[in-house]
DNA sequence: TCAATCCGTATC
DNA sequence: ATACGGATTGAC
């Protein structure tokens, strides 16, 4: 690092004297890299991916060095490097040229991207892991062996001693693997990700039917041979091919075990795996399964609940090259590895992976941009399938990996509609219950057989239950007994079970038709069905507590969608679905595709219905998302969706942008944009604080067009110091 | 004609 | 936020 004291002395690189300098600022007119001289004494550290501090306008500013040039073509004269902050190359090119294209695509800024893409440095870590070579190389075999184990229950805590031994562990593992740089020049072509091009581009063909016979020694039964184009899209990914696919994990599956499986093919090609997942839970059964099939120090936990100390630690390990496979929530979809060889993305579906911050890339879309840029594999998994999904299918740019309808029928639970239910008052059980009693008698059977059930109901605080004005007797549904909800002070009431609305409610108690709100959480209900089924333990899973697994033995598990533990003992006796509701009751885009997710989520936790596996869901049996439940077809709703999208002009069949700001800024950026030929216009609609909001909606095709003039817009607003704020979404999360 | 000051704009 | 350049002003 170059020496203080005499600046005038300082004397240019011999070689490549100028740097090019990502500057961290988030105004779009500054989006751009800039050039600085390198002094002599900064000439060995200063290599792409520092980080660096430079004058700019007359301050310190931190950023990355972009690349090294020979010479510049900034007019003026140029400032020195003020100092490389450490030699650490933190900013892989690989990632770069993510980061470039994801900026472009959400019209956002590259710094901004960086600052989602790299955590905050931490020193020390550099430092620690950084010096004791010698003192991990005497760490025995059996005690790596031991921290690979410990790893996986750090999750969520993060214990600093256990991941001390981690870092040793890792730095064991370096050995094998000395850091190599990609390319410094500019190979990725520009122009967005898969989802902008819609180019059918080389769907590898080993994606199509596996041939011969199987050479994998995968885990004997229920592993990848199930689906009939499962084992060829193995043998692609051990021989390095970049195979894309969609894959619909069957009921039941063990899909950590398939995802670990994918990835340690992968590093058999010598290449490095990106596994993204939506929370903590799901990461550490990932990161148990690749415990299962991967050489300790091979992989990492990237979770968002870690520490800064921890989280810096855990990316220099990917960083390094010390580990192959990265598995983490959403921010490990920039996780550098090295070699790229497959990324992977489950329950792509889940709002968790759209980025919060700006400008709000959500991870598939990252990872499919990551993977067209690498020229590596694709695995788009879950027990639903989204529209983008289907897209990607409907393109050719994916292929699917679906289970033959036999081998569905034998591992499905059995499933049925309840809604109209005219025995309700005959049945005492089902009345104490206030379920319908198809419900209640399939939950009481499989707790009678001394199986677990469980029960999903509507997350807390979406909708507020009602009551009598008069008596305060709660609202129910007189069709399934469901909690009734109000939307809006005019509306009719709306059942949170079946999403029947209910026009002509009258209080069965005392007669009123006026209601109040009244609150009905999780736990009420918790308790309501602990009275239906008396001697029975009732357990919660929700966003305070979520449980992991429950035993093999008759228990009531509630649980809001997302927060369901597995069963263990080959899944729950009965699920019973009772959160319909957020199918009729939302008016956003993705309810429906929503509902279908979170039903088949739990389903799939059901056993088979061989094995006495039975899933009700309490919703008219006519509704489509209803229908494919019954028959497990995401892939058949997923192509309803799409047709559907396609037909109203709704992504991802077209691509839409958000501005949002007060009234007169979002105007005034409009005016400026040079918005592509056939963009559409929509709004203003009301948004919170004051603002409002526009929509626009180009053809795909337009998509990099759209978003260049949005950045262009605000790039020339924030010349003028127009700073009302307004922001941009392209592909914004909420859509109606 | 020149310096002091103001304003707008670029920021290497 | 600052720093710089060009324009503007006012005094000689």
């Amino acid at each position: 690092m170059g020496t203080k004291g005499a600046r005038s002395e300082r004397e240019p690189a011999e070689r490549l004297p100028v740097a090019r300098v990502c500057v961290d600022v988030p105004l779009p007119h500054l989006d751009r890299p800039f050039d600085y001289l390198v002094s002599a004494d900064d000439d060995e550290v200063a290599q792409p991916g520092v980080r660096v501090k430079v004058r700019f306008a007359g301050q310190q500013m931190s950023g990355f060095l972009l690349e090294r040039v020979e010479s510049s073509e900034h007019g003026g004269k140029l400032a020195y490097l003020e100092k490389v902050v450490s030699a650490e190359r933190v900013l892989d090119p690989e990632i770069t040229r993510l980061a470039r294209a994801v900026a472009q695509r959400y019209a956002g800024n590259l710094a901004d991207v960086l600052r989602l893409a790299i955590p905050p440095r931490h020193a020390r870590v550099e430092a620690a892991a950084a010096k004791p070579r010698a003192e991990a190389a005497a760490i025995p075999d059996a005690a790596l062996a031991q921290a690979g184990r410990e790893d996986a229950a750090l999750g969520e805590v993060g214990r600093e001693d256990a991941a001390l031994a981690e870092a040793g562990r890792e730095e064991a593992a370096l050995a094998e693997d000395g850091r190599e740089d990609g390319a410094l020049g500019e190979v990725g072509r520009e122009g967005g990700g898969p989802a902008d091009s819609g180019a059918p581009a080389v769907a590898s063909e080993s994606a199509g039917p596996a041939g011969g016979v199987d050479l994998l020694p995968g885990p004997a039964a229920g592993g990848w041979d199930s689906y009939p184009t499962g084992m060829g899209y193995l043998r692609a990914l051990e021989e390095g091919r970049p195979a894309r696919a969609v894959w619909s994990a069957l009921p039941g599956e063990d899909w950590p075990a398939r995802i670990a499986e994918a990835a340690a093919a992968t590093v058999k090609a010598g290449r490095g795996v990106v596994v993204v997942v939506a929370d903590a839970r799901d990461l550490d059964r990932v990161d148990k399964a690749l415990g299962a099939v991967l050489e300790p120090g091979e992989h990492v936990a990237l979770n968002a609940a870690l520490g800064p100390a921890e989280r810096y630690r855990r990316f220099l390990a990917a960083s390094r090259h010390q580990a192959k496979v990265v598995a983490g929530t959403r921010a490990a979809m920039w996780a550098p590895v090295a070699q790229l060889g497959l990324v992977v993305i489950w329950d792509d579906g889940d709002d968790v992976h759209a980025e919060p911050r700006a400008p709000y890339p959500h991870a598939r879309e990252v990872l499919l941009t990551r993977a067209q840029l690498a020229e590596c594999a694709v695995l788009v998994g879950g027990f639903a399938r989204t529209g983008e999904a289907q897209l990607l299918l409907e393109t050719g740019w994916a292929k699917e990996i679906v289970a033959d309808r036999g081998v569905l029928r034998r591992r499905s639970p059995a499933i049925a509609p309840t809604g109209d239910d005219p025995q309700l008052a005959r049945d005492p059980g089902a009345v104490s219950a206030r379920l319908p009693s198809l419900a209640w008698q399939t939950a009481r059977q499989a707790l009678q057989a001394g199986a677990p059930v469980l029960v999903q109901v509507p997350r807390r605080g979406y909708l507020p239950a009602v009551a009598c004005a008069e008596c305060r007797t709660p609202a129910r549904c007189p069709h399934c007994s469901g909690p009734l909800g109000l939307q809006g002070a005019r509306d009719v009431p709306v059942c949170h079970w079946c999403g029947r609305a209910s026009a002509a409610y009258a209080c069965p108690a005392c007669g009123e038709r006026r209601l109040r709100a009244s609150v009905t959480g999780a736990r009420r209900t918790a308790e309501e069905l602990g009275r239906a089924f008396p001697g029975v333990p009732v357990r919660t899973s929700g966003r305070d507590e979520v449980l992991v697994t429950v035993p093999d033995e008759p228990a009531v598990v509630v649980s809001t969608p997302g927060a369901e533990p597995s069963a263990a003992g080959g899944g729950f006796g009965a699920v019973l679905l009772l959160d319909a509701w957020a199918l009729l009751s939302r008016s956003d885009l993705r309810a429906a595709e929503e509902t279908m997710r979170r039903w088949l989520n739990a389903a799939a936790l059901a056993r088979p219905a061989r094995d006495g596996g039975k899933v009700v869901v309490v919703a008219d049996g006519s509704l489509a998302p209803v229908q494919a439940l019954l028959r497990w077809d995401p892939g058949w709703f997923a192509a309803r969706e799409l047709a559907e999208r396609r037909e109203l002009g709704f992504p991802p069949a077209a691509r839409m942008a958000s501005v949002t700001g007060v009234a007169a800024a979002v105007a005034d950026l409009l005016a400026q944009a040079k918005l592509p030929e056939g963009a559409e216009v929509l709004g203003p609609v009301p948004a919170p604080e004051d603002q409002e909001r526009m929509l626009l909606r180009v053809s795909r095709s337009k998509a990099g067009d759209l978003a260049r003039a949005l950045h262009e817009a605000a790039a020339m607003r924030s010349t003028r110091k127009a700073s009302q704020p307004v922001r941009i979404q392209v592909d914004p999360a909420d859509l109606f």
